[in-house]
DNA sequence: TACAGTACCGACCGATCGGTAAAGTAGCAC
DNA sequence: GTGCTACTTTACCGATCGGTCGGTACTGTA
């Protein structure tokens, strides 16, 4: 398993928690191995027994959730479903992925330019994946009639990521309405738009 | 006039510029002003000698382009005007500004977090004006009938605000499309979306 | 010629950066 | 007891951080 797989002991664990938290507030760059220090209590050397280096922490923040998000569009894919449902469903996930893990989800999505050029075609071969994820849950509804002709061209799938990705900005745990409840009003919109009828 | 208004040495300019695109490729803090040195090719003193502050260069940065897109805004809801058409002129503006000033729109919407604390509200009231803009110009939509009941809501204020944002993301100058031909299919897609007719 | 203002320079400051080394401690196996 | 592993602590490293400083060169003005 890698960086951020099911292998961690849980002061692991929670060392990669801490960072996150404070990437999302600080920036990985704005953060010092100090202020993980305090936020963990532990000392500088136990920091760095659990963890080989501060790049290592953003690496695993960046890739882990994005994995999954990959693996569990792949389900979705292979399940018989109808696709517009298919699309809700997947919006869901991403969503809840986000409210869930908000501090790592934030840092996967904006601190990506701090990952290290020889770790960094790495992380963009997965948010790659994850995009082409999306596209693949569009193009089976243009296949089956249901999605407009044009529907799994590459903006609107950069309008769909925009649209799931902002949610890490303003989304959070304790807000009027749940993830699901979310993902339904974005799907709704993405399917019949803002026009009266 | 304030930090990034009109009052600006050509110098002084040229640093704001080099700054925003250090920025927008190493982020904030990790851009070093040995970095801002290289760039310019000026020396220590004289960068201080234009600017006070790392900081207020990031301050600058952060409001200038906003600031127009308000004003823009504004006088778009002046106007007397077909409500959808004035969401297209709007999203054209926003889409140009963003292709057109590609490394300040980067870090005005990604290093938010790096201004310092005293700061941060100005800034974030930008913000909130700004998506007020488009919140309003949604609204005037449906009291006109045009766009549905709920379309003013502050979920389809942040699905507007992510679709846009996150241009600055894929978004190239030398790209396929032109501005406007992006902004156009985002409306497009507000205002009917994917689904087949 | 004298002075003011602008632009610029590079040496230097204390603080902080990420990371290392060596020693120590607790628990378990034998 | 001895030895091993896991984990922690503290002191410390060189490098770099943002920012300051005294000084130089050029320009315009009187």
């Amino acid at each position: 398993m890698t960086a951020g797989g099911t292998r961690m002991s849980p002061a692991r664990e929670a060392l990669f928690r801490s960072a996150a938290e404070l990437f999302a507030v600080k920036g990985f760059h704005g953060t010092g191995m100090a202020d993980l220090e305090r936020a963990t209590g532990l000392g500088r050397g136990s920091i760095y027994h659990h963890v080989s280096s501060k790049d290592d922490l953003l690496f695993g923040i960046t890739t882990e959730y994005l994995r999954r998000l990959i693996d569990v569009g792949h389900g979705l894919l292979e399940e018989e479903r109808e696709a517009a449902d298919r699309l809700r469903e997947f919006s869901r996930v991403v969503v809840r992925e986000i409210v869930d893990h908000l501090p790592e989800m934030t840092v996967c999505f904006r601190d990506l330019h701090a990952v290290p050029e020889a770790r960094r075609g790495e992380v963009l071969d997965l948010h790659r994946a994850y995009e082409q994820t999306w596209a693949d849950i569009l193009q089976r509804g243009v296949d089956d009639g249901v999605f407009g002709e044009s529907m799994s061209s590459s903006i609107v799938v950069k309008a769909v990521l925009g649209l799931h990705h902002y949610a890490y900005i303003w989304l959070r745990p304790d807000g009027p309405l749940g993830p699901d409840e979310v993902a339904d009003q974005f799907v709704d919109l993405m399917l019949d738009g803002i026009r009266a009828r």
